[in-house]
DNA sequence: TAATTATTGATTATTTTTGAACAAATTAAT
DNA sequence: ATTAATTTGTTCAAAAATAATCAATAATTA
């Protein structure tokens, strides 16, 4: 066996397990732990994996090259959760919208081995779901080199060509009264093409988004078909009212 | 049996089986390794297998994940060598297209420092000119996860919007007779998109692909303005008689 | 038909890869 | 803080694969 095969057979049980030890690596590829180890050296000084004691990681979120490092250690559990009942909503062979939010990213996790179709801005969500089961559709238009997305009147042009099932959005503000808020235009104007090229649209927001408006209002609460969040049941009865379905 | 016949039967081992060792060509071939080494060291440089110790491997395969050319790539320092003067060619301020060719992915190294805007279909482009000076204009459409590029009539659409100085393509093969050749139908009509929205068309092509048809034939040879090369000048005096300049 | 060229196979030398042994460094435990 | 256990880095040797060289065979050309 090859040192180019074994790098893939350890690239592929790292996006399996997340990290694992030179142990399990020998083990699985019926090889001495010296041998190991030097793939690992070398695959780490190439940047494709993370090496630590003993084993290695995946090269994810802490220092991929599309990454939300700052964002993701926040809430992640509850954002996870989250993102998990969101999953649940995707039927196979489902079109689906996904956000460049880093809510929307962490929903990769969950749909990886399903047999949809994904159009995203998002660079992250295309690296995350690259050499998976799901087709992508990437948005086209200027680079973003802050949020790694696509953003721009061509990007908005791309979106309204398509006409899909499901979007799946974030938002920084959500309030009964004031409808969705964002910190900045791109993200507002790409989040309402979006939702207009999708037949239903799916909000992940965190309790702490729920109530809050932030720096610029840009939509109606009506725009919401189905509120995805962790916040209590006391807290999300007044969308309810609204005629929003809410799933906690 | 003729080295094209086995060309044919190893590329179809290749494509059952992903790889195989040296062994296994010659027994399925009935000949001695050593020709199968021959052979296998040719179709590499060809572009048309991966080669590993012991073996080959199917091209997509061997590419990891947005890394297609680091240091495993074959030809390294004289794609280097055509991509710096390739590079040189660019002024500041220029608004240029790239292909998602490994050979004009090596010409983000040079251009890093250069405030100019590039518009490409290729992620491992995109990834490399992250975080630099350079203005990146991503192109839509579904993407090719083999060749971790925006494939498709979409993106061809996108391309036909722009209109730009100069465009940096490469080619599987070219000849002075049948013009330029690839091996598969997707980079073929992405190329010839891309040529036709430049007023400058740039090929790079290292010596091997110089006098070669591939698969695919889908341009005439009037189709390069400027041929970027590492060949010798007496290979390349038919294409200046054909009114290209060539940059050596 | 003879001469030339290209292809193939065999042999040898070189390089690459792998594994083992031991010293140095790192982590964990007391 | 010190010791014990692991892990890693280094060096060396064996095995495998490759490259280089040369002879033999087949194909081509004059």
């Amino acid at each position: 066996m090859s040192f180019q095969n074994r790098k893939q057979i350890i690239l592929k049980i790292l996006e399996e397990r997340g990290e694992a030890e030179v142990k399990d690596f020998a083990q699985a590829l019926e090889i001495s732990e010296i041998t190991i180890r030097r793939d690992l050296q070398q695959m780490a000084t190439d940047g494709l994996l993370f090496r630590t004691h003993g084993g290695a990681m995946k090269l994810s979120l802490a220092q991929m090259p599309f990454t939300f490092a700052n964002k993701t250690a926040v809430n992640a559990k509850e954002k996870d959760k989250i993102c998990q009942l969101a999953a649940q909503q995707i039927q196979e062979g489902d079109i689906i919208l996904m956000d460049c939010g880093s809510t929307v990213f962490r929903m990769c996790q969950f749909i990886k081995n399903k047999r949809i179709k994904v159009i995203t801005n998002s660079l992250p969500v295309v690296y995350e779901l690259m050499n998976s089961q799901v087709s992508i559709n990437l948005i086209g238009g200027e680079i973003d080199q802050e949020r790694q997305a696509v953003h721009g009147r061509i990007a908005e042009e791309h979106i309204a060509r398509y006409k899909v099932d499901k979007a799946f959005l974030g938002v920084d503000g959500i309030s009964p009264e004031n409808g969705l808020s964002a910190f900045g235009e791109n993200e507002a104007s790409i989040t309402l093409a979006m939702a207009k090229a999708s037949a239903k649209n799916y909000f992940l927001c965190d309790a702490s988004k729920l109530g809050k408006d932030k720096y610029l209002t840009f939509a109606p609460i009506t725009l919401v078909d189905v509120l995805v969040t962790n916040a209590l049941e006391k807290d999300i009865l007044v969308y309810r009212e609204k005629g929003i379905s809410v799933i906690i």
